[in-house]
DNA sequence: TACCCTGTTGCATACCTGTGCAAATCCGAC
DNA sequence: GTCGGATTTGCACAGGTATGCAACAGGGTA
């Protein structure tokens, strides 16, 4: 049923050359006349001939795929992201592998056995950290990693996040001048180095104005969690400024507020929060937050990770960019704001 | 710096074996001794081996990729189905290798050409359809296509989707007990079959009630025209229910009802999706909806390729299931609905 | 014509694994 | 101790491609 596959022997045949003439026709950069190529390439049209990347793979060392590690999507900012790096790295000619990893974030170590066993280029983790003893593993194949929206110590691995500490205090600010007196923080999960550093801004902002958050809780940037630790917050801190630490978490507690506390926002409490997914432009939201661009982070990871797998010996970079304060109608907005 | 790949051959000579007794170690179903086995994972574990993914797909003609092909991820529906996908298929052995068809939807056959390079085990296309020549292109290849949340005539290609027509029919008669006369509907991208399906349904639902929309436009699967149509609908056509293509737009169109033409839901108009996709439970939106039962989509979709790919000569299957109408805050309810 | 230089081509091999086949080993029964 | 059968092992090759090296062709100059 299945015909046999069309190999570059095949094609080699019909048009009367060499096997290697017609790999060099289909590697860029070989040496190969004018009139050989023509005849290859009719020839290989006419047997609807492509190269066989996993056999190239093989030889060259390279199989022009990337692992892409990645632990939940229900966040609008990882489809986005990942739709871009997809389509950045399509256009260089690579190609991404998905790999989930389940259970409780922790499962990396055999997700990252199996991206190797693909023998990728090269592995970008969004929001998940490494062991060192994994980042070793990798460094030991010479297979680079990026960590997106995450940071970490291990001086062998990259990373592309926004300016988190500098972007909450940024906020801090924000509340601080929006005369806000009791300021509560849903951290994101403080099992991240997002999270604490959003939130270690985020302090450093409010001691600048010899203040201090009333109350901190974890929301591990969960829906549910964020949602219940926001009735707490409201109920037992009386609150009147919520600095939450992602929009996915932001929007079920504006939520909450409105419709199960009956609370009005931003009059009664003003709700800020983190990356500037699509639906903080949402009317139903129209939520003021700090914009992580997640344009230009894609666009550096992939430069950072191409950088790597194409020079060898390029050395791991940790990227930082700051992002401006979008100012919507989730919080009050200060007097004179520019 | 990198150190040489250890390979089979490594393994043997440390064990003291043949390669080929390493290889049937790894390979489940062999015929291997208690013995060997043990000399030789002791040996691997030593030196890190692990069997390289490609040189075994060289020979065996199975490359445990699925290629997935899908335009857009901005709507809920597609992530989370995504991740249940490469769940499924992780679990199974196989992992998913993305593919963006960019542009406006029509640019499949380069993509394609990529995945057939790639020596994919199977496709699965989410919501982008297939032309006959390149359906027949992955039929000779001998390569099994399932086409998710879309339908085709071609008989060689597999397909799952919810039963759309039986989903809007139920959806029309929702509203029809819900006492409304004037109602429209925002279809999703008429070039689509779940599109078109989806109005089918809806049209006849109303007529068997003797009815008719008073309006149906194209809100093409996108926000923006969907917000801008649903303004039309209600200014020229006093609409009293619409019922919008998908929760995607729905929330679009929700939004500009409310904030823009300060319109209330669904006192002065009624607004029903279809999907249910998490956001359709939040409060902000509330929204009555049919569901598609994506984790059985995805199941039967696994089901399906599994089965083509590994007993080689399986027919193709079209497959609808249906969903329940799950009944929320944004329609009028029928006085004693169940 | 003899010469050299540049640009093309083919030959042979390597990449890493799985598997058919034959040889080797084992184990128990006579 | 011998034999038969079942199980295990090794040998050798195949899968589809890229690439170093040597051989080759072509063209221009003296």
């Amino acid at each position: 049923m299945a015909e046999r596959k069309v190999t570059s022997l095949d094609v080699a045949a019909r048009a009367g050359v060499s096997q290697s003439a017609v790999s060099r026709v289909f590697t860029p950069g070989a040496s190969v006349s004018k009139k050989m190529a023509a005849r290859v390439r009719e020839a290989a049209d006419a047997l609807g001939y492509r190269p066989n990347v996993l056999a190239r793979s093989l030889i060259t060392g390279r199989s022009r795929i990337i692992g892409l590690v990645v632990s939940y999507l229900d966040n609008q900012f990882y489809p986005d992201a990942l739709e871009r790096l997809s389509n950045a790295l399509q256009e260089k000619g690579y190609h991404i592998l998905i790999f989930m990893a389940q259970g409780s974030g922790h499962a990396v170590e055999p997700v990252i056995d199996e991206l190797l066993d693909y023998q990728v280029d090269g592995i970008v983790t969004a929001s998940v950290g490494m062991s060192d003893e994994l980042a070793g593993r990798c460094a030991v194949a010479g297979i680079p990693v990026v960590l997106f929206n995450r940071g970490q110590e291990d001086a062998r691995l990259s990373q592309v996040t926004s300016d988190n500490v500098g972007g909450a205090r940024k906020i801090a600010e924000f509340l601080v001048a929006g005369g806000h007196k009791r300021i509560g923080h849903i951290t994101g999960w403080m099992g991240s180095s997002t999270g604490r550093d959003r939130e270690a801004g985020f302090r450093a902002g409010l001691k600048d104005a010899g203040l201090e958050p009333v109350a901190v809780m974890d929301g591990c940037f969960e829906r549910e969690t964020a949602s219940s630790v926001a009735r707490e917050m409201v109920e037992q801190h009386q609150v009147d400024a919520i600095f939450v630490g992602n929009d996915h978490m932001a929007s079920a507690v504006m939520d909450t507020l409105r419709y199960d506390l009956k609370l009005r926002v931003p009059d009664d409490v003003s709700v800020v929060g983190y990356d500037d997914v699509p639906l903080a432009a949402w009317p139903s939201y129209d939520l003021t937050t700090l914009r992580q661009p997640s344009g230009k982070m894609v666009e550096l990871t992939v430069e950072t990770l191409l950088e790597q797998i194409e020079s060898g010996d390029a050395a791991p970079r940790k990227i930082a960019i700051d992002g401006p304060l979008i100012v919507r109608g989730s919080a009050r907005v200060p007097r004179g704001w520019a």
